[in-house]
DNA sequence: GCAATTGGTGGATAATAGCAACTAATTTTT
DNA sequence: AAAAATTAGTTGCTATTATCCACCAATTGC
Protein backbone atom coordinates (compact mmCIF):
# COMPACT_ATOMS: atom_id res chain seq x y z
CA UNK A 1 0.00 0.00 0.00
CA UNK A 2 1.03 3.27 -0.78
CA UNK A 3 0.38 6.65 0.73
CA UNK A 4 -2.69 8.04 1.01
CA UNK A 5 -2.99 10.10 -2.16
CA UNK A 6 -0.81 12.98 -1.05
CA UNK A 7 -3.66 15.06 -0.84
CA UNK A 8 -3.99 17.05 -3.73
CA UNK A 9 -2.53 20.65 -2.48
CA UNK A 10 -3.94 23.99 -2.66
CA UNK A 11 -4.39 24.55 -6.47
CA UNK A 12 -2.46 27.87 -7.18
CA UNK A 13 -4.07 29.77 -10.04
CA UNK A 14 -2.82 30.96 -13.31
CA UNK A 15 0.97 31.73 -12.17
CA UNK A 16 3.62 32.67 -14.27
CA UNK A 17 7.09 32.21 -13.25
CA UNK A 18 8.67 35.07 -14.69
CA UNK A 19 11.63 34.84 -16.45
CA UNK A 20 12.19 31.44 -15.69
CA UNK A 21 9.33 30.07 -17.98
CA UNK A 22 11.69 30.57 -20.78
CA UNK A 23 14.56 29.24 -18.84
CA UNK A 24 16.05 25.69 -19.92
CA UNK A 25 17.96 25.36 -16.50
CA UNK A 26 14.84 25.88 -14.83
CA UNK A 27 12.83 23.01 -15.67
CA UNK A 28 16.18 20.96 -15.58
CA UNK A 29 16.57 21.40 -11.92
CA UNK A 30 12.58 21.44 -10.92
CA UNK A 31 11.87 18.21 -13.11
CA UNK A 32 15.28 16.83 -11.93
CA UNK A 33 14.01 16.78 -8.43
CA UNK A 34 10.67 15.04 -9.19
CA UNK A 35 12.10 12.52 -11.35
CA UNK A 36 14.71 11.80 -8.74
CA UNK A 37 12.43 11.33 -5.56
CA UNK A 38 10.59 9.30 -7.72
CA UNK A 39 13.70 6.76 -8.58
CA UNK A 40 14.09 6.99 -5.29
CA UNK A 41 11.32 5.58 -4.20
CA UNK A 42 11.00 2.72 -6.89
CA UNK A 43 14.74 1.56 -5.71
CA UNK A 44 13.64 1.43 -2.68
CA UNK A 45 15.52 -1.03 -0.40
CA UNK A 46 17.85 -1.78 -3.32
CA UNK A 47 21.27 -0.15 -1.83
CA UNK A 48 21.86 1.54 -5.25
CA UNK A 49 18.97 4.22 -3.86
CA UNK A 50 19.50 7.53 -3.24
CA UNK A 51 22.11 9.90 -5.27
CA UNK A 52 23.39 10.02 -8.66
CA UNK A 53 26.12 8.06 -9.28
CA UNK A 54 25.46 4.29 -7.82
CA UNK A 55 23.38 3.34 -10.54
CA UNK A 56 26.04 3.97 -13.46
CA UNK A 57 28.64 3.04 -11.62
CA UNK A 58 27.05 -0.27 -11.17
CA UNK A 59 26.57 -0.76 -15.02
CA UNK A 60 29.84 0.16 -16.07
CA UNK A 61 31.58 -1.82 -13.58
CA UNK A 62 29.43 -4.77 -14.73
CA UNK A 63 30.59 -3.99 -18.50
CA UNK A 64 33.60 -2.97 -18.22
CA UNK A 65 35.75 -5.27 -15.47
CA UNK A 66 38.52 -2.80 -14.27
CA UNK A 67 37.42 -0.10 -15.36
CA UNK A 68 39.04 2.60 -13.26
CA UNK A 69 37.31 4.91 -10.41
CA UNK A 70 38.62 8.34 -11.73
CA UNK A 71 37.19 7.36 -15.29
CA UNK A 72 33.69 6.71 -13.65
CA UNK A 73 34.11 9.81 -11.47
CA UNK A 74 34.33 11.83 -14.56
CA UNK A 75 30.81 10.24 -16.18
CA UNK A 76 29.13 11.05 -13.01
CA UNK A 77 30.49 14.56 -12.81
CA UNK A 78 31.97 13.54 -9.13
CA UNK A 79 35.22 14.59 -8.07
CA UNK A 80 37.49 11.52 -6.82
CA UNK A 81 36.86 11.75 -2.69
CA UNK A 82 32.93 11.55 -3.90
CA UNK A 83 33.89 8.54 -6.26
CA UNK A 84 35.83 6.76 -3.35
CA UNK A 85 33.13 7.22 -0.94
CA UNK A 86 30.62 5.96 -3.31
CA UNK A 87 32.84 2.80 -3.67
CA UNK A 88 33.14 2.48 0.11
CA UNK A 89 29.79 2.09 0.26
CA UNK A 90 29.50 -0.09 -2.68
CA UNK A 91 32.20 -2.13 -1.85
CA UNK A 92 30.72 -2.50 1.89
CA UNK A 93 27.10 -3.79 0.15
CA UNK A 94 29.41 -6.23 -1.88
CA UNK A 95 28.71 -5.04 -4.51
CA UNK A 96 31.95 -4.42 -6.55
CA UNK A 97 35.58 -4.97 -5.08
CA UNK A 98 39.03 -3.20 -5.89
CA UNK A 99 42.32 -4.33 -6.78
CA UNK A 100 44.93 -2.50 -7.32
CA UNK A 101 46.39 -1.97 -10.87
CA UNK A 102 49.16 -4.15 -11.57
CA UNK A 103 49.86 -1.40 -14.27
CA UNK A 104 50.13 1.57 -12.15
CA UNK A 105 49.65 0.66 -8.26
CA UNK A 106 48.26 3.43 -7.39
CA UNK A 107 45.16 3.14 -9.12
CA UNK A 108 42.68 0.60 -8.87
CA UNK A 109 40.41 -1.68 -11.25
CA UNK A 110 37.15 -2.30 -10.10
CA UNK A 111 35.30 -5.74 -10.47
CA UNK A 112 31.65 -6.53 -10.35
CA UNK A 113 31.07 -8.82 -7.65
CA UNK A 114 28.09 -11.93 -8.12
CA UNK A 115 25.51 -9.96 -6.42
CA UNK A 116 26.43 -6.73 -7.90
CA UNK A 117 26.13 -8.57 -11.47
CA UNK A 118 22.22 -9.70 -9.42
CA UNK A 119 21.64 -6.43 -8.82
CA UNK A 120 22.66 -5.06 -12.29
CA UNK A 121 19.71 -7.28 -13.71
CA UNK A 122 17.26 -5.34 -12.01
CA UNK A 123 18.48 -1.94 -12.23
CA UNK A 124 18.50 -2.57 -16.34
CA UNK A 125 14.95 -3.06 -16.00
CA UNK A 126 13.51 -0.89 -13.41
CA UNK A 127 15.68 2.12 -14.16
CA UNK A 128 14.46 2.13 -17.70
CA UNK A 129 10.91 1.46 -17.44
CA UNK A 130 10.71 4.25 -14.27
CA UNK A 131 12.02 6.90 -16.35
CA UNK A 132 9.52 5.91 -19.07
CA UNK A 133 6.81 5.58 -16.76
CA UNK A 134 7.31 8.90 -15.23
CA UNK A 135 7.54 10.95 -18.72
CA UNK A 136 4.77 8.53 -19.74
CA UNK A 137 2.80 11.73 -20.46
CA UNK A 138 4.90 13.06 -23.19
CA UNK A 139 4.40 11.43 -26.29
CA UNK A 140 6.92 8.54 -27.34
CA UNK A 141 8.31 10.84 -30.53
CA UNK A 142 9.08 13.84 -27.94
CA UNK A 143 10.70 11.84 -25.47
CA UNK A 144 12.84 10.41 -28.24
CA UNK A 145 13.48 13.52 -29.28
CA UNK A 146 14.47 15.52 -26.00
CA UNK A 147 16.69 12.33 -24.92
CA UNK A 148 18.76 12.70 -28.26
CA UNK A 149 19.04 16.48 -27.62
CA UNK A 150 19.96 16.26 -23.64
CA UNK A 151 22.21 13.10 -24.52
CA UNK A 152 24.50 15.39 -27.38
CA UNK A 153 24.26 17.51 -23.89
CA UNK A 154 25.22 15.09 -21.68
CA UNK A 155 28.27 13.76 -23.87
CA UNK A 156 29.63 17.42 -24.50
CA UNK A 157 29.67 18.17 -20.91
CA UNK A 158 31.73 14.81 -19.68
CA UNK A 159 33.72 15.26 -23.04
CA UNK A 160 32.51 11.86 -24.55
CA UNK A 161 32.94 11.75 -28.44
CA UNK B 1 39.88 35.47 -12.72
CA UNK B 2 38.88 31.80 -13.29
CA UNK B 3 40.50 28.49 -11.89
CA UNK B 4 42.85 27.19 -14.30
CA UNK B 5 41.26 25.42 -17.24
CA UNK B 6 40.69 22.28 -14.93
CA UNK B 7 42.98 20.37 -16.71
CA UNK B 8 41.01 17.98 -19.41
CA UNK B 9 40.91 15.05 -17.09
CA UNK B 10 41.25 11.47 -18.21
CA UNK B 11 40.18 11.55 -21.98
CA UNK B 12 37.56 8.02 -21.50
CA UNK B 13 38.00 6.04 -24.47
CA UNK B 14 35.04 4.85 -26.17
CA UNK B 15 32.26 4.17 -23.29
CA UNK B 16 28.84 2.90 -23.91
CA UNK B 17 26.69 3.88 -20.74
CA UNK B 18 24.42 0.71 -21.04
CA UNK B 19 20.65 1.46 -21.14
CA UNK B 20 21.08 4.79 -19.21
CA UNK B 21 21.94 5.64 -22.99
CA UNK B 22 18.30 5.60 -23.67
CA UNK B 23 17.41 7.18 -20.41
CA UNK B 24 15.67 10.59 -20.09
CA UNK B 25 15.99 10.49 -16.33
CA UNK B 26 20.03 9.79 -16.34
CA UNK B 27 20.33 12.60 -18.55
CA UNK B 28 18.16 15.17 -16.91
CA UNK B 29 19.95 14.20 -14.01
CA UNK B 30 23.41 14.15 -15.10
CA UNK B 31 22.80 17.73 -16.70
CA UNK B 32 20.87 18.95 -13.76
CA UNK B 33 24.62 18.51 -11.78
CA UNK B 34 26.42 20.71 -14.76
CA UNK B 35 24.50 23.43 -14.79
CA UNK B 36 23.20 24.33 -10.97
CA UNK B 37 27.00 24.25 -10.44
CA UNK B 38 27.95 26.33 -13.37
CA UNK B 39 24.95 28.50 -12.15
CA UNK B 40 25.50 28.41 -8.73
CA UNK B 41 29.06 30.04 -9.68
CA UNK B 42 27.75 32.96 -11.85
CA UNK B 43 25.65 33.61 -8.52
CA UNK B 44 28.62 33.61 -6.71
CA UNK B 45 28.13 36.18 -3.73
CA UNK B 46 24.59 37.20 -4.83
CA UNK B 47 22.96 35.59 -1.44
CA UNK B 48 20.27 33.61 -3.59
CA UNK B 49 23.41 31.29 -4.61
CA UNK B 50 23.10 27.82 -3.74
CA UNK B 51 20.18 24.97 -3.70
CA UNK B 52 17.06 25.33 -5.89
CA UNK B 53 14.10 27.26 -4.94
CA UNK B 54 15.75 30.86 -3.82
CA UNK B 55 15.27 32.23 -7.22
CA UNK B 56 11.89 30.72 -8.01
CA UNK B 57 10.93 32.68 -4.43
CA UNK B 58 12.63 35.48 -5.17
CA UNK B 59 11.03 36.54 -8.92
CA UNK B 60 7.55 35.11 -6.99
CA UNK B 61 7.25 37.37 -4.27
CA UNK B 62 8.45 39.98 -6.50
CA UNK B 63 5.21 39.27 -9.14
CA UNK B 64 2.56 38.25 -6.84
CA UNK B 65 2.79 40.68 -3.55
CA UNK B 66 1.07 38.67 -1.13
CA UNK B 67 1.94 35.43 -1.78
CA UNK B 68 1.82 32.30 0.52
CA UNK B 69 4.87 30.41 1.53
CA UNK B 70 2.75 26.96 0.77
CA UNK B 71 1.92 28.12 -2.91
CA UNK B 72 5.44 28.46 -3.38
CA UNK B 73 6.46 25.31 -1.84
CA UNK B 74 4.64 23.40 -4.13
CA UNK B 75 6.02 25.05 -7.27
CA UNK B 76 9.48 24.62 -6.34
CA UNK B 77 8.89 20.73 -4.80
CA UNK B 78 9.37 21.71 -1.55
CA UNK B 79 7.67 20.68 1.66
CA UNK B 80 6.41 23.03 4.07
CA UNK B 81 9.47 22.79 6.40
CA UNK B 82 12.11 23.02 3.16
CA UNK B 83 10.24 26.60 2.52
CA UNK B 84 9.93 27.81 5.82
CA UNK B 85 13.72 27.57 6.24
CA UNK B 86 14.35 29.02 3.12
CA UNK B 87 12.11 31.94 3.34
CA UNK B 88 14.20 32.68 6.92
CA UNK B 89 17.32 32.59 5.07
CA UNK B 90 16.15 35.46 2.49
CA UNK B 91 14.42 37.32 5.39
CA UNK B 92 17.31 37.17 7.15
CA UNK B 93 19.25 38.39 3.86
CA UNK B 94 17.00 41.46 3.93
CA UNK B 95 15.49 40.24 0.80
CA UNK B 96 11.34 39.75 1.93
CA UNK B 97 9.23 39.95 4.89
CA UNK B 98 6.57 37.92 5.90
CA UNK B 99 3.32 39.06 7.25
CA UNK B 100 0.31 36.95 8.67
CA UNK B 101 -2.40 37.04 6.38
CA UNK B 102 -5.31 39.40 7.94
CA UNK B 103 -7.84 36.81 6.69
CA UNK B 104 -6.43 33.75 7.52
CA UNK B 105 -4.35 34.31 11.04
CA UNK B 106 -2.35 30.51 10.57
CA UNK B 107 -1.05 31.92 6.86
CA UNK B 108 1.39 34.43 6.09
CA UNK B 109 2.04 37.02 3.19
CA UNK B 110 5.25 37.26 1.64
CA UNK B 111 6.57 40.63 0.40
CA UNK B 112 9.33 41.61 -1.57
CA UNK B 113 11.82 44.35 0.19
CA UNK B 114 13.60 47.04 -1.84
CA UNK B 115 17.09 44.47 -1.43
CA UNK B 116 15.17 41.75 -2.83
CA UNK B 117 13.73 44.11 -5.83
CA UNK B 118 17.07 44.87 -6.79
CA UNK B 119 18.56 41.61 -6.44
CA UNK B 120 15.57 40.81 -8.82
CA UNK B 121 16.55 42.80 -11.36
CA UNK B 122 19.67 41.57 -11.87
CA UNK B 123 18.26 37.59 -11.43
CA UNK B 124 16.33 38.47 -14.30
CA UNK B 125 19.31 39.16 -16.15
CA UNK B 126 21.72 36.53 -15.16
CA UNK B 127 19.62 33.63 -14.96
CA UNK B 128 18.30 33.21 -18.46
CA UNK B 129 21.44 34.34 -19.38
CA UNK B 130 23.32 31.65 -18.12
CA UNK B 131 20.84 28.88 -19.42
CA UNK B 132 21.49 30.16 -22.75
CA UNK B 133 25.13 30.37 -22.13
CA UNK B 134 25.26 26.56 -21.19
CA UNK B 135 23.26 25.08 -23.27
CA UNK B 136 25.08 27.19 -26.07
CA UNK B 137 26.11 23.78 -28.36
CA UNK B 138 22.76 23.20 -28.68
CA UNK B 139 21.01 25.17 -31.77
CA UNK B 140 18.37 27.91 -30.66
CA UNK B 141 15.63 25.89 -32.17
CA UNK B 142 16.44 22.37 -31.10
CA UNK B 143 16.36 24.46 -27.27
CA UNK B 144 13.30 26.07 -27.65
CA UNK B 145 11.90 22.09 -28.95
CA UNK B 146 13.42 21.08 -25.55
CA UNK B 147 11.64 23.44 -23.36
CA UNK B 148 8.29 23.25 -24.74
CA UNK B 149 8.30 19.89 -24.01
CA UNK B 150 10.19 20.36 -20.55
CA UNK B 151 7.62 23.32 -19.62
CA UNK B 152 4.68 21.14 -20.28
CA UNK B 153 6.23 18.27 -18.07
CA UNK B 154 6.98 20.81 -15.31
CA UNK B 155 3.53 22.27 -15.64
CA UNK B 156 1.92 18.97 -15.62
CA UNK B 157 4.11 17.73 -12.46
CA UNK B 158 3.46 20.67 -10.25
CA UNK B 159 -0.56 20.53 -11.41
CA UNK B 160 -0.40 24.04 -13.63
CA UNK B 161 -2.85 24.20 -16.40
C1' DG C 1 67.70 11.83 -10.17
C1' DC C 2 64.47 15.65 -9.25
C1' DA C 3 60.27 18.07 -10.18
C1' DA C 4 55.79 17.98 -11.56
C1' DT C 5 51.69 15.24 -12.22
C1' DT C 6 48.34 11.79 -11.25
C1' DG C 7 45.21 8.39 -8.56
C1' DG C 8 43.29 7.79 -4.52
C1' DT C 9 42.46 8.73 0.70
C1' DG C 10 40.95 11.18 4.76
C1' DG C 11 39.20 15.07 7.42
C1' DA C 12 36.38 18.82 8.42
C1' DT C 13 32.57 21.76 7.33
C1' DA C 14 28.58 23.09 5.58
C1' DA C 15 24.20 22.32 3.41
C1' DT C 16 19.88 19.57 2.27
C1' DA C 17 16.55 16.47 2.58
C1' DG C 18 13.04 14.03 4.84
C1' DC C 19 10.52 12.91 8.90
C1' DA C 20 7.68 13.42 12.61
C1' DA C 21 5.80 15.86 16.20
C1' DC C 22 3.62 20.21 17.67
C1' DT C 23 0.87 24.75 17.91
C1' DA C 24 -2.55 27.48 16.43
C1' DA C 25 -6.26 28.71 13.46
C1' DT C 26 -9.92 27.38 10.54
C1' DT C 27 -13.54 24.48 8.55
C1' DT C 28 -16.58 20.55 8.70
C1' DT C 29 -19.66 17.57 10.97
C1' DT C 30 -23.17 16.30 13.53
C1' DA D 1 -22.47 25.16 19.19
C1' DA D 2 -19.19 21.67 20.46
C1' DA D 3 -16.17 18.22 18.76
C1' DA D 4 -13.40 16.50 15.06
C1' DA D 5 -10.70 16.99 11.21
C1' DT D 6 -7.76 19.85 8.29
C1' DT D 7 -4.50 23.30 7.21
C1' DA D 8 -0.33 26.64 7.68
C1' DG D 9 3.67 27.02 9.46
C1' DT D 10 7.58 25.87 12.92
C1' DT D 11 11.03 23.09 15.13
C1' DG D 12 14.13 19.33 16.02
C1' DC D 13 16.63 15.53 14.54
C1' DT D 14 19.08 12.46 11.53
C1' DA D 15 21.18 11.01 7.64
C1' DT D 16 23.36 11.93 3.45
C1' DT D 17 25.95 14.84 0.21
C1' DA D 18 28.92 17.99 -1.26
C1' DT D 19 33.04 20.58 -1.19
C1' DC D 20 37.55 21.74 -0.33
C1' DC D 21 42.01 20.96 1.03
C1' DA D 22 45.87 18.79 2.39
C1' DC D 23 48.32 14.50 1.91
C1' DC D 24 50.77 10.10 0.29
C1' DA D 25 52.47 7.15 -3.05
C1' DA D 26 53.49 6.06 -7.62
C1' DT D 27 54.76 7.63 -12.18
C1' DT D 28 56.31 10.44 -15.86
C1' DG D 29 59.19 13.96 -17.95
C1' DC D 30 63.31 16.20 -18.33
Amino acid sequence: MRKPPAKPPIIPEDINIDVLEDTLSFYIRSINLAVSRDLDERLEGLDVAKGTGKITTLLLVDDYPGIRPSVIAHLILKDRSAMGRLIDQMEGHGLLRREISPDDSRAQELYITEAGAALAVKIREIVPKQSRDFFSFIPEDEQRLVMDILRRAYRRIVGLP
